[in-house]
DNA sequence: TCAAAAGTGTTCGCAGTACACCCATGT
DNA sequence: ACATGGGTGTACTGCGAACACTTTTGA
């Protein structure tokens, strides 16, 4: 390894600790796992690995999120860096937090339990490592403001998806109730859903239509400046 | 140095790059210098520095800014960090970005020659190293929305202000004209400023009434639940 | 026939926007 | 007296908020 430059500065570890973030109709989760290694062996963990050598910072918390989710590329944003000298317990490690979105349904049970890994409501977080419950409420803090204003929700959803179960997620995520009639007026004026023939019947008997978003509508909106916000 | 827990993983370089937002009752301004060592010597760049090992990412930080600035404690937050593999030409270096909000007048200009610090117009940025001009970028975006919501941008003005003052501040960070009547309406409903005797006649015959932000008033109204925005 | 969820319009109030003239004062 | 920037009010409009009933269908 060369030293040509820097020589002199202290090096450090660099983990990348993952907030994943489910939806299942009902609420948001966040992938929680019991820590398998010590310090704090047995105690809830957001999802995390170290930076290596040949990957940045992003891609290895995208090996992180593939590994422990069974899933490639999933929507993906940075919440910042938590860098307190002593936020971990073992040694100094200095960490990059990074929130996804996934629908609950497209993951694979079998890779969460070989992960010993588990959605757990983000209502209801139990204690958890370090500044894990941190990351999770910045992360969640930034998803809110994100999703008013960009289409960032729909990665929590199925590819087909019904107005009431997009009422419900959006109702998940703001923490708040919305009035249907005006959530409706609101998402039809954007025009960005695909409304299909089809319905989904599971919650009802009269059954809802699905809908699907419209990643082309969205963009031509975006170029002529028309601002998405919900 | 203990390898208690984590061995076999790697360490890195961690650096600092402030990006340092002045104003000076026109425009938004940028901290740059001419950087002193290799690779890329010569060249403008940002403020920075390596992480040591008895400080904390942020107070590495307030560190390099208070270095360059000959000012403690300045306003401050995290814009994110830069973990790309070549991102730096030299070696490896994860870098994490802080801007921070600052009034020209108050910076001594000693202190900038030492380092051979200048600021620049926002609008008139000259080529950057590495990702440094992405950096501004986001920072300014940042700015932009937080302004918006959140009383930061009193950080940018002297302790007194007046009106036109801090109009052409807004107009300077969204980079956009706003109509004066409305912006004094606004200002003046949010009820967080408070008017002194004293007028600064430096910019016009008549003068212009000085005020100060209150906030005493600005925490009642967070108290209360009342939302700031501008 | 009834229970349970889906779907549908209108009214009201407020906040954002557009807009033009008088005031104070130093030169 | 005049040039320069400081200070003030009103009317309009569009968007968000509140609100209740009908429809469909499986059990």
């Amino acid at each position: 390894m060369s030293t040509l430059y820097y020589q002199g500065e202290s090096k450090f570890f660099v983990a990348v600790d993952c907030i994943l973030i489910g939806f299942d109709n009902r609420e948001l989760h966040v992938l929680l796992y019991r820590r398998s290694f010590e310090p704090l062996k047995g105690s809830w963990s957001l999802m995390g690995g170290f930076v290596r050598e040949g990957e940045s910072v992003s891609q290895a918390a995208n090996r992180v999120l593939t590994d422990c989710s069974g899933v490639d590329n999933l929507f993906m944003e940075q919440v910042g860096v938590y860098g307190e000298i002593t936020r971990d317990l073992g040694e100094r490690v200095i960490s990059a937090a990074y929130y996804a979105l996934v629908n609950m349904a497209s993951i694979d049970v079998d890779t969460l339990k070989a992960h010993d890994a588990v959605w757990v409501k983000i209502t209801e977080l139990p204690e958890l490592i370090f500044d894990h419950e941190q990351m999770i409420k910045d992360s969640i803090a930034i998803l809110q403001r994100k999703a008013a204003t960009h289409p960032i929700g729909f990665n929590l959803l199925p590819e087909k998806f019904t107005l009431p179960q997009l009422q419900t997620l959006y109702e998940a995520i703001y923490q708040a109730p919305l009035d249907k009639r005006n959530f409706r007026k609101k998402i039809n004026s954007m025009n960005i859903l695909e409304k299909l023939e089809e319905k989904d019947k599971s919650s009802s008997k009269r059954g809802a239509f699905y809908y699907t978003f419209n990643k082309e509508k969205y963009d031509d909106l975006l170029n002529k400046g028309v601002c998405f916000s919900l």
